[in-house]
RNA sequence: GACCCCAUCGUCUAGUCAGGUCCAGGACAUCAGGUUUUCAUCCUGAAGACAGGGGUUCGAAUCCCCUUGGGGUCGCCA
């Protein structure tokens, strides 16, 4: 090739769908997505399907989804809205079985691998002992050694066998990193390894070597997890004579205790109950099928689905870890993309806030950090609130909308369109996320006899203090808003402002207060007058009635 | 355990490659004041780090070595 010629760059992005998108895969699909926008390449995803046993449809599906609401488009790859396709498919790694077995054969008529007839169960045995003797557990090449008539007698009887790939000679093998510099492996660290799979699937390392090349991929980007892996991966491609693709590992994001964000938290949350309270049958229908199964190894995993709905019976919380868990807690997409890019990427001058447009013209591998990064929630809720703050209203009201019309429907359905545009607008001042302020506007939507005023301090504070007290100032306001004929904000504000200017000596809050926890129940609420706007005369009218009737109770108890 | 990677405030980082302008800058979190009709915001200020030890050099956060600490890998998972 000549070293002048313009290579065009292909980076891709290769999950295995055995679960959703978690934000470390997130991150490196935007900066295998950086890249190549930058460079007028192409990015590629490529479903990684090779465990027949952890892959799912569906669980590719929601990554396509996952990929798309960040924002990231990929030119080619499974088909999904307005992006995939492309000429270098299938781009499903089960679909591609018939390639990897003719480079497999090819490398059996070469000698360049080997078929191998232990079983899983001997080898997990014989790592064991290695590992009692303290030493580096390495294949024996005990089937390098097996003559032609034994392999064709064990082939003949169906035996089940895997295929090796034979390490060629003991020259280390140096991997140039953009990240990390140079990297030496010392042969003597590897062992002949397995190729091909039993079931006639490949293994990972050899079908990722396969699609690199026939994709043309130029950079290889991933996580540091694979650095030890790249050392099989760059020997399997001079063995079958092909390129080597620039590689660039990126560091790993870690929980804020230290340990390796994964897509196994959930899981690993949800087995620390059970074993804590020492569950020992499926307290939940969902997932009584799967219970022994699960419960059988830590390699077992419970679908997302099932995982929740036994998270909501056991009544834990699950970590959030994947991009959908922070769309459903109400992240903006952009503000993902901007605090992911950040976790492991400066792009130096202090600079924080920034659009994927900014990320595509600046990013680069040497500004890529080479050190681990604790995924900080405090710091992404900041980023998301000064977002969703510089929204205009109406921008937060449709983006307010679609969330309630996924997460929330019952606010949908309870309001009229007006009082909903109106509760929308109403929250955005105090809203740090898309979902925060539906815990709190749940008065909203309540009956009127579902209203529980609360026995805390700041309640009894607002309504029994003062002289008057809140219940009085309740008493006196609502024959007065009673009187309100046209119901609406202006006029509410002038009746409630004139009573807190002969009554209160013009302190609003005196007056807002005890309203407010009238008619939401606790201290709680939007600004008072949109509040009461949105609620409708009746309902506030009732409410403080409902309130006052509980004048006794409070004061009662308000010396305990 | 072996091998590989990494090391600046509690956290994310700028500064390191081209040593002096750094008694180390920004952001989040924390603390103290202030604004505000609640919650939330917002404003002002404070505290807070070059892991340790050796070198090299006139001079080291920056270069080299060792120690320590953290992480990753060691699967018919990816």
């Amino acid at each position: 090739m000549n070293a002048s010629a313009p290579t065009t760059v292909r980076t891709r992005f290769a999950p295995s769908p055995s679960g959703h998108l978690h934000v470390g895969g997130a991150r490196t699909a935007l900066y295998c997505w950086a890249y190549a926008k930058a460079r007028g390449g192409s990015f590629i995803l490529r479903i990684e399907d090779t465990d027949q046993k952890r892959s799912s449809h569906a669980a590719s599906l929601g990554f396509l989804e996952d990929l798309r609401w960040l924002g990231i488009d990929w030119d080619e790859g499974p088909e999904f809205e307005d992006c995939g396709g492309g000429e270098f498919g299938p781009y499903f790694c089960s679909k591609r079985l018939d390639i990897y077995h003719s480079y497999i054969d090819k490398l059996l008529s070469e000698g360049k691998a080997y078929r191998a007839f232990e079983t899983p169960e001997e080898l997990q045995k014989a790592r064991k002992e290695a590992r009692a003797n303290k030493q580096n557990y390495r294949y024996d090449r005990a089937a390098l050694n097996l003559d032609q008539a034994t392999i064709d007698k064990y082939l003949a009887q169906g035996k089940p066998n895997v295929v090796r790939f034979k390490l060629p000679n003991d020259q280390p093998v140096t991997i140039e990193d953009k990240v990390r510099g140079s990297v030496t492996v010392d042969p003597q660290e590897l062992d002949d390894f397995v190729i091909l799979k039993a079931d006639g699937f490949p293994t990972y390392h050899f079908a990722v070597v396969v699609d690199d090349e026939l994709m043309n991929i130029s950079d290889v980007i991933r996580g540091q997890e694979h650095l030890n892996n790249t050392a099989k991966h760059v020997l399997i491609q001079d063995a079958l004579s092909f390129k080597h693709p620039n590689f660039a590992h990126i560091s790993l994001i870690f929980n804020p205790d230290g340990s390796k964000m994964s897509k196994r938290d959930k899981d690993k949350a949800l087995r620390k109950v059970v074993k804590e309270r020492n569950i020992i049958d499926s307290p939940c229908d969902v997932v009584n099928e799967d219970w022994s199964w699960w419960l059988e190894s830590k390699d077992h995993q419970l679908d997302i689905e099932k995982a929740t709905a036994l998270a909501e019976t056991l009544d834990v919380a699950l970590p959030e870890i994947n991009v959908d868990d922070f769309r459903r807690a109400g992240y903006l997409p952009e503000v993902l993309i901007n605090y992911l890019a950040l976790l492991g990427w400066s792009p130096g001058n202090d600079v924080e806030k920034f659009d994927r447009e900014f990320l595509v013209e600046n990013f680069s591998f040497d500004r890529v950090i080479k050190s681990p990064a604790k995924f900080d929630r405090d710091k992404l809720l900041a980023f998301n609130l000064d977002a969703i703050q510089a929204l205009s209203t109406d921008e937060f009201v449709k983006l307010w909308r679609d969330h309630c019309n996924c997460y929330h429907k019952e606010f949908m359905d309870k309001l009229s369109d007006e009082q909903f545009e109106m509760l929308a607008a109403a929250n955005h001042p105090r809203a740090k996320t898309l979902d925060d302020t539906f815990k709190s506007s749940y008065f909203f939507i309540a009956n009127d006899d579902e209203i529980v005023y609360e026995k805390t301090k700041a309640v009894r504070k607002a309504l029994c203090n003062g002289e008057p007290s809140g219940f009085e100032h309740l008493t006196a306001l609502e024959p007065l808003l009673s009187q309100i004929n046209d119901w609406d904000i202006q006029n509410i504000k002038s009746v409630v402002e004139e009573y807190a200017g002969q009554n209160a000596a013009g302190k609003l809050g005196k007056v807002a207060q005890p309203l407010r926890i009238a008619v939401s129940g606790g201290p709680v609420s939007p600004a008072i007058f949109e509040t009461l706007t949105i609620l409708g005369r009746d309902t506030v009218i009732n409410r403080i009635k409902l309130c006052l009737k509980v004048q006794s109770d409070m004061l009662s108890n308000s010396n305990a």
